[in-house]
DNA sequence: CTGAAAGCGCTTACAG
DNA sequence: CTGAAAGCGCTTACAG
């Protein structure tokens, strides 16, 4: 009585066990709550764990019950406020309800990607959320996660054959739709040459902005001229870079619909580069709502995406999944909403 | 031969063992890549291993070797993108030496840093790595985390008895050389009634910063009016809401240097809803160079911290410490570089 | 070079 | 209501 285990090793139900005199079942019911013990009894013990300090191993028990208590977060770039918005929404959902978030980040590179979900998945989460690297495919993916662990696919879809991974959950936003309303907008605003400008033709969310502004500027009778469509890199410093292509044909566009904020705000350091004034002499609108959207000069047109209740939105679609293993898998298009600021400004007189 | 084990079942050591007739230490050795095993033996092993798609189960492992390959990542606020890219730096690290990182988002709240602390430590992390909380004590961490386990305390000091607590190692960036360089630049541009603005006295992050503003107007012999230390929460919307109180007495400051980026950009919104012009009417500097300091209209005068190579830094610390846990312990301070943009103006005429 | 046995810290039928 | 025993998937001396 009264004596702790030696320094340096940790507390272990033998130990409180052995402290009040019962057994390691007992001791065991007691910590998962059990209504089978003694009051009496249970008091004991639960005087005897604070005494000693003890500290629960959830691997352990995970061990024995043949369950997890984590979930892989596994993002294409936790830099990018967008995902780190995400990652706590997700962790938030997730630590409310006892499971740890084991973060994997890929930095958009699919071998990197299939380097921590090998990692990962020798952790045995119980599932698995990913925002994967462009250019990702489903197959390897697949190989890496295996067919036991729920995956949740967020963002963008994968490439390759889709009908091995069409078990996988998804949350995608409504990109289409998104990139219809902004360049409609701009449509209404009263411009006519009308650039996309920015994001990689291999990611899926770029397909589907794309598709939304051609299918704006269909139903407009608006055409589109081939040095509008500019691929960048989906970050600031590429967008200022590539932005003299959008002046390099005839026809220069009066506004532009970008990819994504980030984009944006880069488009419009080349526009003052170029000497034009964005809100102005040019017109463009982004995608997310960063926070610096808000901010920026002029503020900009974007898309609300609200990633942090997406990323609460996808904690709790893949709990759920754990409750309903064999549920059919769920495909959740998340709308967006337009929030109009002074860049989408009309065209310049 | 040739059969594998039910689905739904993970494959074990065992499955192995058996489907190439050798025993279940001999699986493992070749996992571990042991020398004493057999060619032959090894290569019939490894094959069996692909075949049946073997997943290591880590965490059985660590509970028999008594070892941990997680480290938790405590943050007070992921959604900032300074503590994201610093997430993003340790990930990185981290993962390139076969760690995991447990995530842990307090969202600046005392009472939830314990208890993720607590969560975290049921999965037997080898090291943490906490930026904490504003108000955070140290007393009370330490009891949550006990210890036995290394951590790293980044970004800022706890408060109460640091006597308890001075067993942890600590990364700090050097707060107050960076105010005192950015409020000496101010006075080189010839301003002499400098704010210093936002931050929570709470912190010691503010404090250090307000202390490296105090040294430089001293060492230029420059007063200090009351209503030019303003405090804010650090964040763009409460340095807009607060800074009239800037201008609430007599003699309205010329120039702030800001607790940090964030509180910049918040106060350049609330100078232009009073019609001045910042970087023309009003200097500003800010601190953390967050991406959107190079950006914005005009640019911030900042102190780069690079949070990047911080988050990679903290990794390696923590590395450190548990390749020698009896080392004494260490304090690291970072310098921290200024970066002239435009927002820094003279005095206007 | 390989195998049998014990054990990491827990949980769970099963007796009593 | 409580305890003895087996077992989760791995590793590690120890024999042979």
């Amino acid at each position: 009585m009264g004596n702790t285990p030696p320094v340096g090793r940790k507390v272990t139900l033998s130990d409180i066990a052995a402290g009040c005199d019962v057994s390691r079942a007992t001791v065991s019911l007691v910590l998962r709550g059990s209504p089978l013990v003694n009051k009496h009894t249970r008091a004991r013990v639960e005087e005897e764990l604070r005494r000693q300090g003890y500290v629960y191993n959830r691997a352990a028990a995970n061990l024995r019950r043949r369950t997890s208590s984590s979930i892989a977060l596994v993002l294409n770039d936790l830099a990018n406020p967008f995902f780190a918005e995400f990652a706590a929404g997700v962790d938030e959902v997730l630590g409310n309800t006892g499971y740890v978030t084991l973060l994997g980040s890929t930095g958009e590179s699919t071998e990197r990607e299939l380097a921590v979900l090998g990692s990962l998945m020798e952790h045995g989460p119980a599932g698995i959320i990913l925002s994967p690297a462009e250019g990702s495919d489903g197959q390897q993916v697949l190989a890496a996660v295996g067919s036991q662990t729920p995956l949740l696919l967020f963002n963008r879809e994968v490439g390759g054959d889709l009908a091995a991974c069409d078990h996988w959950d998804r949350l995608f936003l409504d990109n289409q739709r998104g990139a219809r309303l902004a360049t409609e907008h701009l449509i209404a605003q009263g411009h006519r040459r009308i650039a996309f400008y920015g994001g990689h033709l291999g990611s899926s969310s770029c397909q589907q902005r794309r598709a939304g502004y051609h299918e704006a500027m269909k139903a407009a009778g608006l055409s589109v001229e081939a040095n509008w469509m500019i691929e960048c890199m989906p970050n600031r410093l590429d967008a200022v870079a590539q932005s003299e292509h959008l002046f390099a044909g005839r026809e220069a566009p009066t506004a532009a619909a970008c990819y994504n904020d980030a984009v944006a705000l880069g488009l419009m350091l080349g526009l003052h580069q170029r000497g034009l004034q964005p809100g102005r002499d040019f017109a463009l609108t982004g995608f997310d709502d960063i926070a610096e959207a808000a901010v920026s000069a002029p503020p900009l047109t974007t898309l609300a995406v609200t990633p942090r209740a997406r990323g609460r939105q996808a904690a709790e679609l893949i709990l759920q999944r754990l409750q309903e293993p064999s549920a059919p898998p769920r495909q959740t298009i998340v709308p967006v909403q337009l929030l109009v600021r002074a860049s989408s400004c009309p065209p310049h007189a």
